[in-house]
DNA sequence: GGAACTCGCCAC
DNA sequence: AAACGTGGCGAGTTCC
């Protein structure tokens, strides 16, 4: 029988956790359940005028005749038959299912179909989002919409991590990148009459969280100088060969977001540089086998990106690849070795131990890779801040008498449905609970904390939110 | 007709 | 040598 710690912290943590979501629950957030209808109707009719529009081509008429009554669009194994069997389309992608013998299934992914490009799979892609829409969101909203409020349950004993999860309806995963996809779906989230939104996000807590851990200096001196330092420009310039980076230039922007989301987080969670090349030569648009000067967006000097890495003698995408490859070392061996050392002590402890416990006192058990092992206790104490601060709120907002409620949580925000009258109570409410007591009660925090409010109209909804407070302590 | 699986896709 | 962490859920497929 394996023995692990008991921490009475972790327990009591997890315990109040569950008493304050139960009662989030019981709250119960507001739905605005006629415009739900409506969308549900306007979808089902645009998702019908799509599958005609779909049924002009020549892959469709093709699939039907083979299939006749067994016809099914949503069919994958149908789609790859006809696809890559009967109109022998190249597959550039495969899903990580491998048969006995080695052999892999071509994926029909939004990937793999946007890849392809055809007039047949845009149009099929068109009606896929559309049904994810109907289908997952609205309909599963219509459904869980008692009195006009759903009750989202908000679990702390499913993640492995023991971060939360949400169902019936998930509010944990409510499109917001896609701008149609959250203009449709988070309109139906609305506050009580008289009432703000408001949703109060950590800022960057993840990355926080991994310092907490591993206290790497390089990683500690970004996180406490926000305003001088900016490890995402730092790689963006690496990445792209440039020796500054301009805010104001659009086109450097974008590219420090991509290099963020291509770069910089997948090499946080444990990915390599090979993915990171191939994700970020396709979003970077250098697609083809060599560069060409008119390629990628246009930098703050003029020329474009192609033209730049060209210039620093990168024209193909091997080339692109090792010098993603050295980019990493550097990453690594150069600038963040004190979190790499900390990856593999963590991950030997691991092996030796059977067990790990993260910071806010939580014991993880069973297998895990090195990459489970160095991310859970940080996924784990980013998403513990936010526990401790939901339940700070939830009892001050008894106390103080207030009628603002927390409805639900996304991991590193909370959302309030908040009185015109206590809107301002409750920003002054959020930081002290959120940047100040926080502190105070866990001194494992040592890096600066962010806070960010961004707030619906008055009887707005959850598709049109403005930041309107910035905090950082 | 349900369980267990795969695939696809949304969030952090 | 290998190579991205945590979830929920709809739909299809296969098996029992």
């Amino acid at each position: 029988m394996q023995v692990v710690p008991y921490n009475p912290e972790g327990y009591d943590l997890l315990h109040k956790g569950m008493i304050a979501f139960s009662e989030i629950q019981q709250t119960g957030v507001r739905i605005d359940i006629d415009y739900c209808h409506q969308a549900h109707d306007n979808l089902t009719k645009e998702i019908q005028v799509q599958e005609e529009k779909l049924y002009k081509h020549k892959e469709i008429k093709e699939w039907k005749k083979k299939y006749k009554s067994k016809f099914n669009l949503k069919s994958s194994k149908q789609m790859i038959d006809i696809l890559f069997n009967e109109f022998e389309y190249e597959p550039l992608k495969f899903t990580d299912t491998v048969g006995p013998n080695g052999e892999r299934t071509p994926s029909t992914d939004k990937e793999a179909l946007e890849a392809m490009g055809l007039p047949f799979t845009d149009d099929l892609l068109r009606k896929r989002k559309l049904e994810k829409l109907k289908d997952t969101y609205i309909s599963n909203i219509i459904t869980e919409t008692y009195n006009g409020f759903v009750y989202p349950f908000l679990n702390l004993h499913t993640a492995r991590t023991f971060r939360s999860s949400a169902n019936s309806p998930n509010v944990q995963n409510i499109p917001v990148r896609d701008e149609e996809s959250n203009e449709i779906v988070r309109r139906a989230f609305i506050p009580r009459d008289g009432n703000y939104l408001i949703e109060a996000d950590y800022g960057g807590v993840e990355i926080k969280g991994a310092s907490w851990n591993n206290h790497d200096p390089t990683l500690l001196e970004y996180l406490r100088n926000p305003k001088t330092a900016d490890m995402h420009s730092d790689f963006m310039q690496l990445i792209f060969c440039l020796n500054h980076y301009n805010s104001k230039c659009a086109g450097e922007k974008t590219l420090r977001k991509g290099t963020k989301n291509g770069f910089t987080f997948p090499q946080f969670y444990g990915d390599y540089y090979g993915n990171n090349a191939v994700s970020l030569w396709n979003w970077a648009n250098l697609k083809g086998k060599k560069i060409k000067k008119k390629d990628g967006l246009v930098l703050d000097s003029g020329i474009t990106v192609g033209e730049n890495l060209i210039k620093h003698k990168i024209r193909t995408f091997d080339q692109f690849l090792n010098h993603v490859k050295k980019i990493e070392d550097n990453m690594w061996n150069k600038r963040f070795t004190v979190y790499r050392d900390w990856k593999e002590k963590t991950y030997k402890w691991y092996t030796k131990h059977g067990y790990l416990t993260s910071l806010s006192g939580v014991t993880f058990q069973g297998i895990m890779g090195k990459n489970d092992a160095v991310n859970y206790p940080i996924q784990s104490v980013s998403f513990h801040c936010l526990l401790w601060s939901a339940i700070r709120l939830v009892e001050l907002i008894k106390k103080y008498k207030m009628k603002t409620r927390i409805v639900f949580q996304i991991h590193d925000s909370v959302i309030g449905d908040c009185p015109k009258n206590e809107k301002k109570d409750f920003y002054e409410l959020l930081q002290q609970v959120m940047c100040h007591e926080i502190k105070d009660f866990w001194d494992f925090i040592i890096t600066p904390l962010e806070l960010e409010a961004d707030c619906s109209e008055l009887n707005g909804n959850w598709s049109k939110m403005k930041t309107e407070m910035e905090y950082i302590h």
